[in-house]
Order: structure tokens, then C-alpha cells, then sequence
DNA sequence: CGCATTTCCTGGAGGC
DNA sequence: TGCCTCCAGGAAATGC
């Protein structure tokens, strides 16, 4: 379940890799590519890395000439840097040589993720690459405010990636417990204090996160194959029927855009 | 329009 | 120990 705090993470520990010219190609799950298909190797061979970079969930490989590699981990993909001589992993879908005898590794079990190697001009269309509303540590508080003019579940809306673009349901849950919201309120009820507190929940919990390496749930792993910590800092995520860290009441799950979502009912009342 | 449901997929957890 | 069922969820399609 890579958020945005994880997929930062794995886009700053793979820094190392700008400058490096990216070497042989394997594709061991053809299926995981999307885009430009044909000559995957032809492709991404002898191209050098000119800028890795982040938007929403989306890893972006700048290649040059308008070219560029667009990588979603889904929900258990993971893109690490390993030595050549290293085993691959089950689930190993795209091999690329990096130089210096490493490999740049794409290896997602349940295949929730994608690849897509995109030549200038290429449509970026296709699911996954839908459009996206703003960076949640750059949009205004002011566009933040018109975003949520039209009334929906505040759950549903803060996970629809069209409006607020990176927010997945650990974050989305752990922003909502902070700013003191259900989240099943209505987006257009919330009064001006409620918006502004949720606003500024939502950044501090990414930059907190984001600061800690991500959450390690269950197996993501930054570019080096290391663990976040952030888990350890959770309020509400995954803490069903253990006390809230604020009131003591019984942390509880219930269902909201078709999501497990965790709260306290004290803390959010409706 | 909003919202619930279904689909994709595999590993891990829990029940028996 | 082994087999079965359920559940996790990002994003999109479908139905109401």
C-alpha cells in the first residue's frame, strides 16, 4: 500500500541512479507493461537517467528526448536497487541494468502496479494513468477549500486521486483521526476551523511520514530494500479495539468508500 | 451526480 | 500438518 510518503521514499533513495546510463533489459511478465510495448529493451537500453521524480503515487524516470518511465506500485510493488549477482525474487517482473554491477528491479506480487514506457507524444491514457488533482504539500489552502465545495463522504473524496492526488487509506484515515472528522462527514458541511485543521493534518502527517521513510505494514521496502518506521507513529491505522492515544476509547472499523476505515468515536464523532 | 459493488491478484491469517 | 475461506487494497468499470 504505498502512499505518497512511501513513494517518495523509494524516489529519494533512488537518486543514486540519476546520470547512470541504464544497460540490458528483461521482461520477465510482459503483461506489467503498458505504453510503449513493442521493444521494451530498445527502449530503455543505453538511455541515460536524467531526472527521477514524484507525482502522486507515480515514480517518473525522466530518459531524455521526451521519453520516460512511468512506474505505480500498487499495492505491494516494490523497485529496488540490487547487485546483478543478486537472486531474483519471485514476482520479479522487469529487470534493467543500472551500472556499477547493480540492477534496477520491479517485483509486485499481486500485480496491482504497472510499468509505462512512454515515447514523446505518447497518450498518457489507460488505467492507472487517469487524471490527477493536485499535490496534497502544494495545493493552497485556498484550493483545498474549493475542493471540497461539493458535497461527498470526506473518506471518499480525500481517496479520490482526481481531486487530492496521493492520499491512499492509511493516510487518509490517520489525517481524518487528527483533524477530528468522521469519515463519513459531508465535505461541504465542514465548517472553515474543520477545513483548515484537515489541511494542515494532512501535511503533517506526510512530512512526518515522509520523514520517517514511510510505513512498513506489511512489505514495503524503500529503493534499498529498507523498512519505514512510521507503522510505530500510527493513531488510528490498523489499531482496532486498542485505546486512542488522545482518549482511551476503543479505536473501531467500519466500512467508507468501500475501504476499512479506522477511527475513534470520540475523538470523530459524526 | 454520488456511492456501493465488483474486478483484478497473491500471501498471510484464522478456523477446523 | 493441511485445507479451506476470508481479507488486504489502488483504480476503474458498472449499476442504481
Amino acid at each position: 500500500m504505498p502512499e505518497l510518503p512511501e513513494v517518495q521514499t523509494v524516489v529519494n533513495t533512488l537518486q543514486p541512479l540519476v546520470g547512470r546510463r541504464l544497460g540490458a533489459v528483461r521482461v520477465l511478465r510482459p503483461d506489467v507493461l503498458h505504453g510503449e510495448v513493442e521493444d521494451p529493451a530498445g527502449f530503455l537500453c543505453r538511455r541515460t537517467v536524467r531526472a527521477i521524480t514524484r507525482r502522486a503515487k507515480r515514480i517518473v524516470f525522466d530518459l531524455g528526448s521526451g521519453r520516460q518511465m512511468i512506474v505505480h506500485l500498487g499495492m505491494t510493488g516494490h523497485l529496488q536497487i540490487e547487485p546483478s549477482r543478486a537472486a531474483l525474487r519471485t514476482h520479479t517482473h522487469l529487470v534493467v541494468a543500472a551500472g556499477r554491477g547493480s540492477e534496477l528491479r520491479f517485483c509486485d506480487p499481486r500485480r496491482f502496479g504497472a510499468v509505462w514506457l512512454l515515447a514523446a507524444g505518447t497518450p498518457r491514457r489507460g488505467r492507472g494513468l487517469g487524471p490527477l488533482g493536485p499535490e496534497p504539500l502544494e495545493v493552497s489552502l485556498a484550493e483545498f477549500r474549493g475542493l471540497l465545495a461539493r458535497s461527498r463522504q470526506i473518506k471518499a473524496l480525500l481517496l479520490d486521486q482526481r481531486v487530492l492526488a496521493g492520499l491512499g487509506n492509511i493516510y487518509a484515515d490517520e489525517s481524518l483521526y487528527r483533524a477530528g472528522i468522521h469519515p463519513l462527514a459531508r465535505s461541504s458541511d465542514l465548517d472553515d476551523v474543520q477545513v483548515r485543521q484537515l489541511y494542515h493534518s494532512i501535511r503533517r502527517t506526510l512530512r512526518a511520514a515522509i520523514r520517517a521513510g514511510g510505513s512498513s505494514i506489511r512489505d514495503y521496502r524503500d529503493g534499498n530494500g529498507e523498512r519505514g518506521w512510521f507503522q510505530q507513529r500510527l493513531q488510528v491505522y490498523g489499531r482496532t479495539g486498542e485505546p486512542c492515544r488522545r482518549c482511551r476509547t476503543l479505536i473501531t472499523r467500519m466500512q467508507a468508500a468501500g475501504r476499512s476505515s479506522h477511527l475513534c468515536p470520540n475523538c470523530q464523532a459524526l
